[in-house]
DNA sequence: GCAGTCTTCGGAGTCATTCTCAATAACAAA
DNA sequence: TTTGTTATTGAGAATGACTCCGAAGACTGC
């Protein structure tokens, strides 16, 4: 869970025998600029992309976050129904979970430390390296509750 | 976050309008006898009903288990890629997370009860009606640490 | 420059999940 | 108990997020 710069990512794929690449780069970048609380799903990412005028094909979009999923640099999110959407996985200070509600899907982040150092301490005592700790609650807002919309 | 009998079930569907069926029965009943640990996918859950000569077409399934995870009767873990698995929603003593291993899907189950405090707390002071606590940890497990197989 | 290999691209293919709709069966009221 | 209303089921068709494939492009080391 460390911050990534461009040299950074690229030391850690050649390490493996993999390259760096100017899409890559592109996705790493453009992750690392969005504001927080933005979580992107591959088809957000290429239509941002696009317009940005740095298009990228959709396969690669898909095998790069799943790549960098893997590697610790972004979070896989299953926020809402139907499609995986991913943020950057920063560490400490800005690293939050997600609150969520199973009927229309308003999400709340909140930052807790001490489940950090569970999710660290668990990963720690099992063997585990781990790339990413997320608390995920689910529940029904305020507005659901009080609304008579069934499920 | 309670233990179902039948006629809580009915009880609870009937106060929203909806009935209870055998089929639904058979889906709980089946959940709360399965063995701690275990996960099932749609297709698991059909298969195994079949194999007993209980069956339910797969779209009852899903729509089903859709039903129940929104009502906090099951959990939806996507503990590996490409299917959602499901497992009955237990109270404190039995209620546990997750820690997975992103390449070879190894799933470890740990229990802590202050991950859940935090969980109550933050859903409460949201306003929101809490169904599920997860604490998800992603990580590479002992075995994958040490394989050559990349990523 | 050349060989070998990793990557990208775009379209075709896959498969979990949802949708559709006619038939069925809970439930409430009489 | 009977009946009317309407949620639910089942089977197959449809959807769509995601993956696979083959050919062309781009690095890397020699």
């Amino acid at each position: 869970m460390a911050a990534y710069t461009p040299s950074a990512l690229k030391a850690e794929l050649n390490e493996r025998g993999w390259r760096m690449t100017p899409q890559r780069e592109t996705m790493l970048k453009t992750f690392q600029n969005l504001p927080e609380g933005t979580h992107l799903s591959a088809e957000d990412l290429c239509d941002q992309l696009d317009k940005e005028g740095e298009p990228i094909s959709l396969s690669t979009i898909y095998r790069n976050l799943k790549l960098m999923a893997r590697m610790g640099i972004l979070r896989e999110l299953e926020l809402a129904e139907g499609q995986k959407r991913y943020e950057i996985n920063q560490p400490a200070p800005h690293h939050h979970h997600h609150l969520i509600c199973v009927r229309c899907n308003k999400t709340i982040e909140f930052k807790n430390d001490s489940v950090l150092k569970v999710g660290a301490k668990t990963a720690d005592r099992s063997g585990y390296h781990i790339l990413d700790c997320q608390l995920l609650i689910h529940g029904i807002c305020p507005t659901c509750q009080r609304s008579i919309v069934p499920i």
